[in-house]
RNA sequence: GGAGAGGUGGCCGAGCGGCCGAAGGCGCUUGCCUGCUAAGCAAGUGAGGACUUAUGUUCUCCGAGGGUUCGAAUCCCUCCCUCUCCGCCA
């Protein structure tokens, strides 16, 4: 959520940010015209309200001091300013009410250094790591290796859900498993996060406070009778963990991190990444989250990339790291880094974390502060990135790992979470 | 699902029509005291908005929304949330 404040100083940088994300900036005017209008009615109203106080304590008084007839006479006055109040009252909520809703469809401000653009074509990448391996045969995508395993199973998952699930079984399931393991254990005992175990549904003002809705409510699995939500991401518990808190400076950064599953309708995505399990309903993530103190959000952005890489190199993917550009930026954030793994199957990078500054955007709209070094109360920054998505690691394994007899070699860092093994044969 | 209790400032907690933006305590800030720390003493200390900025003026906020009233933290209604007990259940 934006702060109107900052709209009406800024008003030209603003739109100027919101075209670049795509936004019609024409609704910055729209919000300010409504904003006057706002001033207009609490200024009107506040006077009268003044007037009312001083009449209703000038009754107080007359009352005990026995001059009723005087007394009287103020309460029709009061009575009469009182709908007249009313009536500004109502005409100021109206246009809060209109205000409020235009304001909380618009996304978050880039940072200065964040790149100009319309698509993913402007975003620029920042770094590669690992070399794609090269393979003496044609390398099968993991739609092929899973099953010809025996231990991935789209049919049956589509006979059970639908489309856009999938089935693991034995030593792939246990893969799961391990990468979910390996990196919680990873993020909390060598990047310092505390790991929290979360619901997987969430109420419908929680989803608000991390920008989900009302924007995206076509995107998210509702539920009946209780209008609960299942979590999109782990991020929507996290960064909501302490709405309505007040947190002490000492306390910041705070760290979390969580495993869940991930529910997403994928209700724009139509004949995307439509074969395997790459973009499938529900899926395994582990979730990084800070809360930062404003002029450390910067640094510790770079930080939590840092912190989603350090799996990627463990396990010893090819990746590369991508500065998303303005207009491919996710709802929320001012800065986005992606990480992206080398897929053979798609012969280029796929995403495999998002990493955000969310800067107040979201501490606003979960109303989260903290007391800073001065005693006054502040919005604190949060941030979040994926470190990493479960299942599309597992892709990224079957594929980079594999062997041309059908089996796939388990990485080092997960044999111990494997039970020893060092292959995965059918 | 049934019954009951409750939601007040950063935290705890009193208040139950005007003297209440709210006692008291904790915490925090400053000063005094003090070999250091702790303790003690004194004073200060809620948030948000509008107008004006040199100071300042004013409004709103005691879970949310409505109502009664000249006037509501206090009375009435609706809703939300939390807790306790009973039932059911992994």
């Amino acid at each position: 959520m934006l702060d109107v404040k900052i709209l009406r100083q800024n008003t030209e940088e603003i739109k100027k940010a919101m075209e670049s994300r795509n936004e019609d900036p024409r609704q910055i005017d729209k919000i300010i015209a409504l904003d006057e209008k706002r001033r207009e009615f609490i200024q009107k109203a506040d006077e009268l309200k003044a007037k009312r106080n001083q009449l209703s304590k000038a009754v107080a008084k007359l009352k005990s001091a026995g001059k009723k007839e005087e007394a009287a006479k103020n309460i029709e006055e009061s009575k009469d300013i009182g709908n007249k109040i009313k009536e500004f009252d109502d005409r100021l909520r109206e246009t809060e009410e209109k205000q409020e809703a235009l304001i909380s469809q618009l996304p978050n401000i880039p940072l200065e250094n964040v790149p100009v653009g319309k698509d993913e074509k402007s975003n620029k990448e920042i770094m590669k790591w690992g070399e794609p391996g090269t393979f003496q045969y044609e390398p099968k995508p993991h739609w092929e290796i899973g099953p010809e395993l025996g231990m991935m199973d789209f049919e049956r998952a589509s006979k059970m859900s639908g489309a856009r699930f999938v089935v693991l079984s034995d030593r792939i399931a246990r893969l799961e498993r391990a990468l979910i393991n390996f990196m919680l254990d990873y993020q909390t005992e060598k990047n310092g996060y505390s790991e929290i175990n979360i619901p997987y549904l969430v109420k419908r003002d929680t989803m608000f406070a991390t920008g989900q809705l009302p924007k995206f409510e076509e995107e998210a699995y509702k539920t009946t009778p209780d209008d609960m939500f299942l979590i999109p991401t782990a991020e929507v518990f996290l960064a909501g963990m302490h709405k309505d808190e007040i947190l002490e400076e000492s306390e910041l950064p705070k760290k979390y991190c969580a495993y869940s599953a991930c529910f997403r309708r994928e209700a724009g995505s139509y004949g995307k990444d439509v074969r395997g399990m790459i973009r499938v309903h529900q899926f395994d993530k582990v979730e990084l989250v800070k809360y930062t103190k404003p002029e450390d959000s910067f640094n510790e952005l770079e930080k939590l990339t840092n912190d989603a890489e350090s799996i990627l190199r463990e396990l010893d993917l090819p990746y590369r790291k991508i500065l998303l550009c303005t207009g491919d930026m996710g709802f929320g954030a001012a800065k986005t880094y992606d990480l992206e793994v080398w897929l053979p199957s798609y012969k280029s990078y796929k995403e495999i974390s998002s990493c955000s500054n969310d800067t107040d955007f979201q501490a606003r709209r979960a109303n989260i502060r903290y007391r800073n070094k001065e005693n006054k109360l502040e919005y604190l920054h949060t941030l979040n990135g994926s470190g990493l998505a479960v299942g599309r690691t597992l892709v990224a394994i079957l594929e980079n790992y594999q062997n041309k007899d059908g089996t796939v070699t388990v990485p080092e860092v997960l044999r111990g979470y494997m039970g020893g093994a060092e292959r995965i044969f059918g």
